[in-house]
DNA sequence: ATGTTTATGTCGCGT
DNA sequence: ACGCGACGTAAACAT
């Protein structure tokens, strides 16, 4: 790890081409100017930023606000750091599209390399389609031995989330809702049944799939005759989680058999 | 300027807690884990990050690679920091939608809070004669099948940008700005219209295709019967280099002798 | 390598 | 506040 405060272009600039030879992570604030050309152009005047490089050769260049970096090059550039008159030139080029950014450094507030130790996993829980995918997946967490038969099931006021059959062959609608289901969720999936219909002697069941009801809602599914099954996000991750592993596991045993 | 290396977490949250109240830049690198839970969720075990947090009171996790942070939270956040046991805690909650990240920090290599001065404009170039030069290429820019027939045409006041035939045979006169439209531009379009008049039987179409509308246009052009089509600078640059890598001769050499 | 779809997209604009 | 479209979208996935 280095630390630099207010240091010289020179001194920043040695520091930078080793800190990128070393494929560091290098962080400065700096006030600088900064173009850009490529799919199209871009100018920025001189001002105060955060600028980072990161080891696979991305670039960020963040003003003082707002979440998104005003400049940048995507990973895979050249970059390159090298004093030109009284300044010092950070230029980054990407090869495909040929884009070239180039930051213009007059002075350093901050300089600094590190080096990250991190090789945790990240994991993001269940949306509605990983809802989805985790009964497509193991239709059983919605009820035991259900069979699924289609999914976004075109009607005409819209798609059926999920179309099955349970063990008693009667015809299952589900509708899957990722937060509490409120009543618009009810009327939708109402909707749909008006242009479903089960096998002749069989039964049409009609599910809402959510982690939760909204309040009051439960009356009306009971007046309606429509089921409800609790699902929570955390059982779907965990779902699809299962599975991915299974099938990495049986693509991993086969390829180091082949 | 604040710059910490390696400090105690209690030093670090001290330094985080005023750091959030005067509106710095504050930026860290640490070893964390992070939790999110809003729209959908997330889990990140614990690794080194660099953690930014600007005055607008968006958050940015980043790590050793990519672009894009491993975890964020949009600007309008209420950031807190507290020690919690033996961690330094960084909460943002985001109201509408409902979000929360949280930051759980057990080691700090570098902490620092910055003021960055920046009055500067941030601008993407294209000019107006890219505008035209884009929908010359690829006319279905301004309207699926639109033919372009001239441009630059002389008309008594003037030139008109471009003009053409839509697929229904109706004439098409087009008047391009680089800049949201306003009135004037409203004017010279309906004066060059004065001279200018349909097929028989057919409509005579008249478009402003800008960047967008200046404030109190829109009336005036419905009153006038006259369409508007948006179109980017940037979109243009990608139409015109898109053709510039397709058709690197051809077309290319026809516009420039123009 | 190129095209298509997704995203905790974000962001700006119009209603 | 919500809805819609653009973005130097980037990134993952399929071709």
């Amino acid at each position: 790890m280095t630390v630099l405060v207010s240091p010289s272009l020179q001194d920043a600039c040695a520091e930078l081409t080793s800190g990128i030879e070393g494929r560091k992570l290098i962080v400065m604030v700096a006030s600088c100017s900064v173009n850009y050309t490529g799919r199209t152009g871009s100018k920025l005047g001189e001002g105060d930023r955060l600028v980072v490089l990161k080891k696979d050769g991305c670039v960020l260049v963040h003003r003082g606000k707002d979440y998104q970096p005003v400049n940048w090059q995507p990973s895979g550039c050249v970059i390159q750091a090298l004093i030109v008159a009284d300044s010092l030139v950070v230029k980054a080029v990407r090869p495909s599209p040929l884009e070239s950014l180039t930051i213009t450094i007059r002075g350093i507030q901050f300089f600094g390399t590190f080096q990250l130790e991190d090789e945790a996993e990240f994991q993001l829980h269940a949306s509605e389609e990983d809802m989805q995918k985790a009964i497509l997946l193991e239709p059983d967490i919605v009820e035991p031995g259900l069979k699924v038969v289609d999914f976004e099931k075109k009607v005409p006021p819209g798609f059926v989330d999920v179309y099955g059959v349970d063990p008693d062959g009667n015809t299952v609608v589900i509708e899957i809702k990722k937060d509490p289901a409120g009543l618009p969720a009810v009327k939708q999936l109402s909707e749909y049944l008006k242009y479903l219909q089960a096998s002749s002697g069989k039964k049409l069941r009609a599910f809402i799939v959510a982690p939760g009801l909204a309040k009051g809602v439960q009356p009306v599914l009971t007046r309606r005759g429509i089921e409800y099954k609790q699902l929570s996000l955390q059982k779907c991750a965990e779902v699809i989680q299962k599975h991915a592993r299974s099938d990495q596991q049986g693509l991993g045993t086969w390829l180091s058999r082949g």
